[in-house]
DNA sequence: TGCCAGGCCGGGT
DNA sequence: ACCCGGCATGGC
């Protein structure tokens, strides 16, 4: 059996039991506690460096940067031309160093590399201006105004595409905006909650809910 | 050994 | 509006 995502024993998801669900995932996984990461810009280096990447890959590049001296905006920039080297583990390090360096660009020229700068602009514009730098998709930029920025934006990944195209609220297809706005409808507007919830979600991707061969029976979804 | 990982971009139809 | 190839390392 190689599709799953339409399998009756995936248990029916509805919009309206996306805030119960999120609670049964917290009490039954326990709380993720994310983003691992201590600054506001680690995070927003790590949410480019962990595009299509295991995070533990990121983990080794992250400590070279602050090693170097380089987790912050101004040094990642003057020593841009090391950032293939830093950043080797991470994989696609040619194109993740141009992407870096067009985002700390951004980053510098519009707000000085200053969090507190940056907090003053308001989710949708900076959401707008995120898509605008190279290299900072959808993802990328909810990462970074949710997990760095602290703003209550949904983030939607592949694992959240998968898991909830097999209990059927979605297709994987769906655009992302589409996706999203049924979680912000869904949900009370609670950083913490999003925050959480994303968390959770890769949680249950990674040792639940596989591409290919899912053992469903033992997914937790299923007692939901 | 091959498949997978917390995507995004550019070109083609 | 889709669809696709390219990008790359490290772990199981």
């Amino acid at each position: 059996m190689k599709k799953s995502s339409t399998h009756k024993k995936h248990k029916k998801i509805i919009a309206r039991d996306l805030s119960k669900l999120y609670h049964f995932l917290l009490k039954n996984l326990g709380a993720q506690n994310w983003w691992p990461g201590n600054s506001a810009f680690e995070i927003m280096v790590g949410a480019i460096l962990t595009q299509n990447t295991n995070w533990a890959n990121v983990t080794s590049s992250i400590a070279n940067l602050k090693k170097a001296g380089m987790l912050n905006p101004g040094q990642m920039y003057a020593k841009r031309r090391s950032l293939p080297k830093m950043i080797r583990s991470s994989g696609y390090f040619r194109i993740k160093s141009q992407r870096l360096i067009s985002f700390v660009k951004y980053y510098l020229d519009k707000y000085q590399g200053s969090v507190m700068k940056i907090l003053k602009v308001s989710a949708e514009k900076l959401r707008i201006e995120l898509l605008q730098v190279y290299g900072v998709g959808d993802e990328t930029a909810d990462s970074i105004l949710l997990y760095a920025l602290n703003r209550p934006v949904f983030v939607i990944d592949a694992y959240t595409r998968r898991i909830f195209s097999r209990h059927r609220l979605i297709n994987y297809s769906d655009e992302y905006r589409k996706i999203q706005r049924i979680f912000h409808d869904n949900l009370p507007t609670v950083v913490d909650q999003y925050n959480e919830y994303h968390a959770l979600l890769v949680y249950l991707g990674k040792n639940y809910c596989h591409k290919h061969d899912p053992d469903c029976s033992l997914c937790p979804i299923n007692s939901f």
